[in-house]
DNA sequence: AAATTTCATATCAAATATGATATAAATAAG
DNA sequence: CTTATTTATATCATATTTGATATGAAATTT
């Protein structure tokens, strides 16, 4: 991994391993943040089609700056929140199905 | 629903209508529910051909007790553990993404 | 049927995620 | 350029999730 990518990924919160790269993460770690990942840029991809994240935020009985940082991959944010908030734009288990599987 | 059904899911902590069955549960709620007992059942599935509760919490630095939680649906688990214990028993995101298009 | 292994339930302190708020930065509209 | 709208960042008290521990109940073995 190049350094503006780890560099990235730390901004966010992730652990990325300072010395050699993602050496300290697990493979199955390495899925669940490619998970959060893809379920964060479809967040954002679905709801800019639909509306803004105040209104997102409200439907969730949420926050605006919680679904900032979903849609911007923060670690802090659950897979709870995002699918949670995924779903409240209309998306299906399939949908997040695909999402999912398309990993890896 | 009927009454036997309601009060399974009661007793694990889930939110069910006392007066009317699933009236207070938007559709994306129930949705989600319906996410987390999926991976529950297949979390079970998996880890019982391979390992014990106790071995599968080690591999998670988790405890047994949590496994048991994860595999009975309480509704204390978060959808990260389920997903980190599922993957902990070798599935892959296609396998993930799966069990939750077959909900719904 | 006693002993052992495995799984379920209860409690609890610590860690993490949460919504709220304030505000800055970016973007769009006028 | 100025203003309005939308999105990002920071802080914080609260709520939820967590692993640990103790222990009970079931199931399996001997």
């Amino acid at each position: 991994m190049d350094r503006s990518k780890r560099e990235r990924l730390e901004s966010k919160g992730w652990k990325v391993g300072t010395v050699s790269d993602f050496l300290e993460l697990t493979p199955e770690e390495t899925m669940l943040v490619e998970i959060k990942l893809a379920l964060s840029r479809n967040l954002k991809e679905r709801r800019q089609e639909l509306m803004t994240q105040s209104e997102l935020a409200t439907k969730l009985s949420s926050s605006q700056p919680r679904i900032a940082k979903a849609e911007n991959g923060d670690a802090s944010v659950s897979i709870d929140l995002l699918l949670r908030a995924i779903l409240a734009t209309g998306a299906t288990p399939q949908d997040i199905g695909k999402i999912i599987a398309s990993v890896g």
